[in-house]
DNA sequence: TACTCTACTGCAATCGTTGTCAAAATCAGA
DNA sequence: TCTGATTTTGACAACGATTGCAGTAGAGTA
């Protein structure tokens, strides 16, 4: 590996004289400059980022932990992420956590050696904790998707009670009186924004609300394929007519359950999702969803996450939120009995 | 940040004491040990991993880059890698190329900056040429899922001509003599494995390779959809009855074509595609896939990867094939037309 | 008691880069 | 030509962790 001193003799100057030339050209003599800057693309010099770091203290580097790369929504978050990390010229330390805070913790922890100059993190349900353990560092922190409600922290999150309202509206007004819901994790605000959004369209058309319609799915598939069973299992009287599922992982699961039992979609079950996916398109017939700009969202967080760098300013906490659109496809009707 | 020296004067020991009883505690007096381990406890101390990384000459890093996160394919392998990351304690710092020549270029040298112990990759047209330049830090190298040719680099890939010959051969059986098939991108090996599967099940089977029959669709949606298009907008008699279709994404660029021009799956056109997805699964009907070991692969990779640098022998290039199955699903059937 | 040997610990140099400070070179003005 | 101001450059000390080497103390042996 090509190091500073090499170019500098090359150049026949000192290393200070090499190191302004590449990071502070107007600091140096024209050319001598240009001099140093032949030697070093003749070298093939790299800067090593290591040392560099240790020596500025800062890495250049953003910390990125996601629940699930495998889930679209989350990849999609981190496409986002990385290309406006691209832009500023930031490289993005990318983790799962699975969802386990464990993982989580361990993550953030290794994370923080490396020196990051900022976090962008989906949160699990015991960020709070881990976060005001290394808060002591004021690193600047924006939160994807769902909050954890650390004060001082940024978030960048969807329309949530607004898009589940206006999925679950969409339903009743093709008349659908016995909606029912597949809700994710209490625990993530997401879960209970959705449900929020439900409750509201509810009560704004006047129809009670019914926990025995509300089953858990823990935003997994197999948690949406045991709720979609245990809520599509009862007899016609008291089943609901459509379901509303809190994000795609639970929808696949719960279509699968659809199937299993076979019923037909749209004619004897109404289905919304939220997220949209390539396989809510292409099954059928088609899911209406409730589509979040995940890319967007990763997007935004990172630059905001650089213009907090870059500006020095900690501007006090801030949550922006992006809105969803409800795309009608061929999963929702009117409901098969009669009123 | 808590550092090494604080360390050591909480522990009333040197920082040498303090780094010795942490990175290899026999060194050091039972006695000791157990005050330094108790104060960096206590202080929660973290090391620098840049500082480290500096000193010791290596990152504990493994640098990674896949063609796009947002391919389940892609999304897959990267979670086998860092899963077998995780187990050995490396650290993954993960890149899209994009399948662009010039963003994997730019991500190689950024990433060599850093100083990384090993690199996995999947390889796009101009790998060869961009492995060449930095092949002289003797950096460890795993290729996935394609091959660029370097000399010196290992692989792990799945059994892309027996998985091809399966699936055509399956549509041989079934009656079909007009098999369509929409390839990958030339340049990349898969691409081209796959289509010498095509081939050799053809001529196993007596039928003539008819050039006309194969289309490109550049590994992209867009591009299966236009091959798809291409292929089957040819009058009755000369128009295939099956397809295959190289990669996931082109199948579901074809199964929208096939929608567009009110094809039915399977009486009208059967369909086999490489690559099993959720919405594969999901479909009606359920597309018939070869399905590969993504996971399987990355993990293996990196296992390998790690191995190499912990037993410290260079043992040659050496290419591991990881088999596919064919899984037999509703998208294929006998052909309209009598034979 | 004197000596050797072992087990531990600390000193100081090092990794590659950057920033401070002062020296050297250049320039402008008289 | 000299003075003072202004560029331009180089020496040197960090950043935080590791490690070869040398020194110390204590145990063991003659």
């Amino acid at each position: 590996m090509i190091k500073i001193a090499d170019v500098a003799s090359a150049a026949k100057v000192s290393p200070s004289t090499v190191s302004r030339a590449l990071t502070r050209p107007d600091l140096v003599a024209r050319e001598t400059r240009e001099r140093v800057l032949q030697a070093a693309q003749q070298l093939g010099y790299q800067p090593n980022k290591l040392a560099r770091g240790l020596r500025k203290q800062k890495s250049h580097l953003l910390g990125l932990i996601v629940g699930d790369i495998l889930a679209p929504f989350h990849a999609t978050l981190a496409k986002g992420v990385q290309d406006a990390a691209e832009k500023h010229g930031y490289m993005v330390f990318l983790f799962n956590s699975d969802e386990q805070p464990e993982k989580e913790a361990r993550y953030l922890q290794e994370l923080q050696s490396h020196l990051p100059e900022g976090l962008l993190i989906v949160p699990t349900a015991k960020t709070r904790q881990h976060l005001r353990s290394l808060y002591v560092r004021n690193l600047p922190i924006i939160e994807l998707d769902r909050t954890s409600g650390t004060p001082g922290v940024h978030a960048v999150l969807a329309e949530n009670v607004l898009g589940a309202r206006k999925a679950v509206e969409h339903l009743i007004q093709l008349g659908h009186r016995r909606v029912g819901m597949i809700a994710g994790e209490p625990v993530i605000t997401t879960a209970q924004e959705r449900l929020e959004g439900y409750r509201q369209a509810l009560e704004q058309a006047g129809i009670p609300f019914d926990e025995r319609l509300i089953a858990n799915g823990y935003h997994k598939e197999g948690g949406g394929y045991a709720a979609a069973m245990e809520l599509l299992r009862r007899p016609p009287s008291s089943r609901p007519t459509a379901l509303f599922v809190g994000n795609s992982e639970m929808a696949a699961g719960a279509v699968q359950a659809i199937r299993d039992l076979g019923l037909r979609i749209p004619d004897q079950i109404s289905l919304v999702s939220f997220d949209d996916t390539r396989w809510a398109q292409l099954m059928e017939p088609a899911l209406t969803v409730v589509a979040q700009p995940a890319y967007e969202i990763g997007f935004l967080a990172c630059e905001t996450l650089v213009s907090l760098l870059q500006q020095k300013k900690q501007l006090h906490s801030h949550i922006l939120r992006l809105k969803t659109r409800l795309l009608i496809r061929q999963s929702t009707a009117r409901p098969y009995e009669g009123d």
